[in-house]
DNA sequence: AGCACGCCGACT
DNA sequence: GTCGGCGTGCTC
């Protein structure tokens, strides 16, 4: 009888711990493939984890490794090129791997608990929207928004999210059967049609329909060209090879509506939405419909693009120049960036969309190494781009924060029947709330910021920790009961035009205004309806929405800033206005935007009024150049935090110390951050630039290792790799 | 990041 | 006497 040894076998596992290592454990059961997840025991706790390697030995553990609890089966193993793709992440934005890989994972799977996927859900939708409307009463006017959705299949999930009585409704109208339901996979609807192309869109069509392997394309397209039209015939043609699409959008709460278009077009098409307004199961099972390759489409926000997709045969990133798809903290990756990574590993198309795009990506169209696709045309014929006007406000009388040509411009409009977007991108009555006596103002006491006065709820604010308080009555410096608002805030706007449009109905949009559920829906729906005259709105409105009615758009205040330090704020800016003047006018009723300024010399606006992003573009480009900023050069920021603001700047004097001096790499000194405070801690930076992205990986992965060591006592640390706020 | 261990100040 | 403050160190 031979005595075999006995044939010991480990696998390195990455876990979610802030520790750029694999741990070491040894596999008794049976053996788990390289990508499963597992369940192991870490110190005093058991987490779980993703098996990276199988081997005979502990790698360099010298320790006795401890045995894997459990395989979870509930996630099939990760593809390999899921996990290659986390370990260029991890690498190039200098992130543990098991922290990317989490990142990465839907919170479910995170846990050490075992993820029981639920039995499909049923949709709900109503063939023929307009009989279902008949049924419900006018009175019921939540009732019918809901309604009104469902052209669209919708689980009971995504219809609690329209409305917290929506599923109870919807339940009641089936039983009447006044609607249809079914498995999602089953739905038999009639696609809705393709429109008709230009000679412009025909031609982009071509081109990226023809386009095989990895082929990046920047779409430059303007306003109203029908960038999601070329979207949608493309990727009906990739589904026709039996391949699936990866579609990252911003974060926005557009999401509905363009996930209703794609539904509307790919009836009886699995689609996958991975976007934040779903709960943590729905994520789970529409992350794993993708990795099965069940879903043919893939719609999701910047986390979407780590999504295991077996059948990637395109990837598109709409709005590609959105700072929404740069995460802010944590693994701080730019989707955008990840995604062209992604598209040159699966060998597919990858397709940029934007009327504004990023100068990073212009560069790159410039340098030919993306290629340049162009709609300078408008889809619709006849269909004319909105009229700008600069609104000099430098020593005029402002009337309630508007200029006189403002008002007369909107009171023409609404004497046509036409409505008008009050575009302020400022929540609250005012920004400020000062002693008229001595000028005193009310701060937060956590950060260095003045507090909201936010009027309807009576309350101090401050937006940028959770901090609030009752409205001071007198001032704490001398007693002085005479404080002032300062500055003009949506609050006071709606406050003060009904006393320039009498009996015109009036309506702010802000995050205030619609924090509840369905209230967002239900003002959208009052300005579809018409019966709103003068909408308020901030950023939430800059995007998307399209209003017939709205012809006429008035910017206050959005351009403050153009003189600070931040390089991109003019980028910022152009992309800004070009989305809120796109809210200006439809098809016969041509629009008009006023800005109003109190830098209208500023040659931004020379530009901005051309109506031609390329020429901006191209100037932007050459100055980055010049000055040696990004794209021309490649940045990586060291934040810090601490109790005091010197415990921040010694630690970062420290990692400074640790990064070895060479040609063409630029060590700045730290510098406090331009918010010194926030949410109780004092912060600092320290900036280096380098010649090339390759030069900082380079030097990061000399430097990180020391860096690491150091001990920074009552400090916090992390480094962003191509920051976009500096 | 957790979580335990450990060593000093004021509480029943 | 012990409850709890958070500094330090470790996790295969
Ligand atoms: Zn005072
Ligand atoms: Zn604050």
């Amino acid at each position: 009888m031979i005595k075999r040894e006995k044939v010991t076998a480990f696998a390195l596992v990455a876990l979610d711990v802030p520790l750029k290592k694999l741990f070491a454990y040894a596999l008794t059961g049976p053996i788990p493939a390289v990508g499963s997840r597992v369940l192991v025991p870490f110190g005093p706790r058991r987490i779980s984890g993703v098996v990276l390697e199988l081997r005979d030995d502990a790698a360099d553990f010298k320790g006795t490794p401890k045995a894997i609890l459990a395989v979870l089966d509930d996630l099939p193993p990760l593809p390999a090129e899921t996990l290659q793709l986390c370990q260029f992440v991890a690498h190039y934005y200098h992130y543990p791997i098991g922290a990317v890989i989490a990142a990465a994972l839907p919170k479910v799977f995170r846990s050490p608990t075992v993820f029981r996927e639920p039995a499909p859900s049923l949709v709900y939708f109503a063939e023929d929207v307009a009989e279902l409307l008949q049924q419900i009463p006018s009175r019921a006017p939540a009732q019918r928004r809901v309604a009104a959705h469902l052209a669209v299949p919708h689980t009971p999930a995504a219809l609690r999210r329209l409305h917290d009585s929506a599923w109870r409704w919807v339940k009641v109208w089936h039983e009447q059967g006044w609607l249809q339901s079914a498995l999602e996979a089953k739905v038999l609807a009639k696609a809705s049609d393709n429109l008709a192309l230009n000679a412009e869109q025909s031609q982009v069509l071509t081109e990226l329909t023809g386009a095989r392997g990895f082929a990046p394309f920047l779409l430059y397209g303007i306003t109203g060209s029908g960038k999601t039209e070329v979207y949608l015939q493309t990727i009906a043609q990739v589904l026709a090879r039996g391949l699936q699409v990866l579609v990252l959008i911003p974060e926005i709460n557009l999401t509905p509506q363009l996930e209703g278009r794609f539904r509307a077009r790919f009836p009886g098409v699995p689609m996958a939405a991975l976007h934040s307004g779903l709960n943590d199961t729905e994520r789970a099972v529409n992350w794993l419909s993708a990795l099965r390759g069940e879903a043919k489409i893939v719609l999701g926000t910047r986390l979407a693009v780590f999504t295991p997709l077996p059948q990637l045969g395109m990837i598109i990133v709409d709005e590609e120049h959105d700072p929404s798809f740069k995460q802010q903290e944590g693994l701080r990756y730019s989707a955008r960036d990840v995604a062209v990574y992604r598209a040159r590993q699966a060998k597919v198309p990858i397709v940029l969309g934007s009327a504004t795009p990023s100068i990073e990506s212009w560069a790159n169209a410039k340098a030919k190494r993306y290629r340049m696709l162009t709609l300078s045309e408008r889809a619709v014929p006849g269909a004319v781009l909105p009229k700008i006007t600069l609104l000099p406000v430098k020593n005029v009388g402002l009337v309630d924060g508007l200029h006189v040509m403002a008002l007369a411009a909107m009171h023409a409009a609404l004497d046509r029947g036409e409505q008008v977007l009050i575009f302020l991108n400022r929540r609250g009555f005012s920004p400020v709330l000062q002693c008229g006596e001595c000028g005193w103002m009310a701060c937060c006491t956590h950060c260095s910021a003045r507090l909201v006065l936010h009027l309807k709820e009576r309350r101090l604010r401050c937006h940028h920790c959770g901090y609030e308080q009752a409205i001071t009555p007198a001032c704490p410096d001398c007693g002085n009961h005479d404080l002032k608002p300062v500055g003009q805030g949506t609050q006071r706007m709606e406050e003060s035009l009904p006393l320039h449009f009498p009996g015109k109905k009036i309506l702010r949009i802000d995050r205030d205004s619609t924090s509840k559920k369905g209230e967002l829906d239900a003002a959208l729906a009052q300005v579809h309806s018409g019966e709103v005259d003068i909408v308020i709105g901030t950023q939430m409105l800059a995007k998307g929405h399209d209003f017939d009615l709205l012809t006429t758009v008035v910017v206050l205040n959005a351009d403050t800033g153009l003189y600070s330090v931040d390089f991109r704020a003019e980028e910022r800016l152009f992309a800004l206005l070009t989305q809120v003047a796109g809210r200006a006018g439809r098809r016969e009723l041509p629009g008009e935007v006023f800005i109003q300024t109190a830098f209208s010399d500023h040659p931004f606006y020379h530009q901005l009024l051309a109506r031609d992003f390329a020429p901006f573009a191209d100037r932007t480009l050459h100055e980055r150049q010049m000055m040696l900023l990004p794209p021309a050069n490649a940045w990586a920021l060291f934040r810090a935090d601490a109790p005091e603001l010197e415990q921040a700047l010694s630690a970062l004097a420290q990692i400074r110390a640790c990064i070895a001096p060479e040609p063409h790499l630029l060590l700045n000194q730290p510098v406090a951050a331009t918010m010194l405070k926030k949410a109780g801690v004092e912060r600092a930076q320290l900036l280096i630039a380098a010649q090339s992205k390759v030069q900082l990986q380079a030097v990061l992965d000399e430097a990180l290792p020391t860096i690491a060591a150091l001990k920074l006592p009552k400090v916090r640390w992390s480094l962003d790799v191509d920051p976009i706020e500096v």
